[in-house]
DNA sequence: CAGAAACCGTAATTAATATTACGGCTTGCC
DNA sequence: GGCAAGCCGTAATATTAATTACGGTTTCTG
C-alpha cells in the first residue's frame, strides 16, 4: 500500500530469492529460506505473494523490467549499430543467473504459467523492439525480408540453443567475450542471409 | 545379471517413469509411484538404480539409444536428401515428451550431472553424425566450410530456442507438419548461407 | 526338489517444506 | 499519546517423498 517503503523491501526480497535459486535451484530453495535470507517474516511473504509460485511470478516481473531497461539503453540510430550494442547485452541477460534460475523454476511448474509468464516478459518484449530496428534497416536497404523473419532469424542465430544447454546445466555460465563474439557472428550471418 | 528377463522388466520400469514424468514432471514424480506404476517394489528400483538420479541417468541412457536409432534409419547417399529426412525427425524427438521431460528433470538437477549426460547422449552423438553428412556435401561440391560450423549452423537453424521454449511450456508440443516445415527451412538457410 | 537369491507388497523411518498461526514490537495515523 | 495495522521471530500443522526394512512368494540354480 505504502509504495515508497514497502517497494524497496520487496526488492530486497526478490533480491534474496534470487540468490536463493542461484545457490539452491527451485525445488532447494525453500519460502523459509528466502524469508531468512531476506530477514522477513514468512507470513509477510505469503501474505505479499500468494505462494511460492506468486513469489515466482514477481521475479518474471522483475526481470522483465530489467531486461527492457537494459536494453532501452542500448538506442542508437544506426540499425547494424544497435544491434550490435544490443546483442551481447541480451545474450548475457538470456544467460544470465537470473533468466537461467527463473527457466529452471519454469521448468518445474507443471502448470506452465510461470513459462508463459516468462515468454511474455521475455521474448514478447523483446522482439518488437528489434522487429523495429529490423524495420529501419529495411527502409534504409540495408536488410531484405519480412521484419519479424528476420527478428526471428537473428534471435534463433544469437540465441540458438545456448540457453537450454545453460538451463540443464551442460555449459557454464559465459563470459562477456563470448558474448560479444557470439553477437558479431549472428550479426554478419544475419547481414549475410539477408543481404537486399 | 541375467540380462533377457531384467532388460525387458528394465523397460517396462523406465516406460513408467517417462509416462509418470509427462503426467507430474520431475518434483512430481515419486520413486515410489515409479515402482507402483510398473508393479515393481520400492526396493527393486533402488537395488537397480541406486537413487532417483540413478534412474533419471538411466533414462537418459535408453533416449540415447533410441535417438541413435532413429537417426541412424535416415542413412542415405546423398546428403540434401539424408538432412531432409533427419531434419524432421531430430526436430520430433528434441520436442518430443521424453526429450523435454528428462530435460526438465536436467533442469531440477543443481549438480549438473544429468544435463552433462544428456549433452552427451544428445548432441555429442548427434554432431559427429551430422558433420559427416555435411563432410560429404562439401566434396560433393554442394555446400562450403567447416563441417563442423556448418553442423552447429544447421543445428542452430533446426532446434534454435525452441527446445528451452518447450521445456518451460511457454509452445505446445509441435506436431509432424511444423517439424516437417522448419525443417525444410532451416535446411534451405543452410544452403543459402554455405553455397559454394 | 531343496536352498538361495531376487522380487513383490506394504509399511516404517526420517526429513523437508509449503502453509498457517500467534505473541510481541514498530510505525504510521488521529 | 494511543490505537490499529503491518511486520518480525518462532513455532505448529500437515503432507509429501526419499530411502530403508521385512515377511511372503516367485524364480533360479544345482
Amino acid at each position: 500500500m505504502k509504495s515508497e517503503k514497502q517497494e524497496e523491501r520487496r526488492a530486497e526480497i526478490e533480491e534474496a530469492a534470487y540468490r536463493m535459486l542461484g545457490e539452491k535451484g527451485y525445488a532447494g530453495t525453500s519460502v523459509q529460506a528466502i524469508a531468512k535470507a531476506a530477514k522477513a517474516s514468512n507470513e509477510t511473504l505469503y501474505n505479499w505473494y500468494g505462494d511460492k509460485k506468486g513469489l515466482m511470478a514477481a521475479l518474471v516481473a522483475r526481470n522483465t523490467e530489467t531486461v527492457r531497461a537494459a536494453l532501452a539503453e542500448t538506442a542508437g540510430t544506426d540499425p547494424f549499430d544497435q544491434l550490435s550494442r544490443l546483442g551481447p547485452v541480451l545474450l548475457g541477460m538470456v544467460l544470465g543467473p537470473r533468466a537461467v534460475a527463473l527457466n529452471r523454476a519454469a521448468a518445474a511448474d507443471t502448470s506452465g504459467d510461470l513459462g508463459r509468464a516468462i515468454s511474455e516478459g521475455g521474448r514478447e518484449v523483446v522482439a518488437p523492439l528489434i522487429s523495429d530496428v529490423m524495420s529501419r534497416a529495411i527502409e534504409g536497404g540495408d536488410l531484405s525480408g519480412d521484419p519479424g523473419d528476420l527478428t526471428q532469424l537473428y534471435l534463433t542465430l544469437l540465441i540458438g540453443d545456448l540457453q537450454i544447454r545453460r538451463v540443464i546445466g551442460a555449459i557454464e555460465p559465459p563470459d562477456a567475450d563470448f558474448c560479444t563474439t557470439r553477437a558479431e557472428t549472428a550479426l554478419a550471418q544475419l547481414k549475410d542471409f539477408a543481404a537486399p
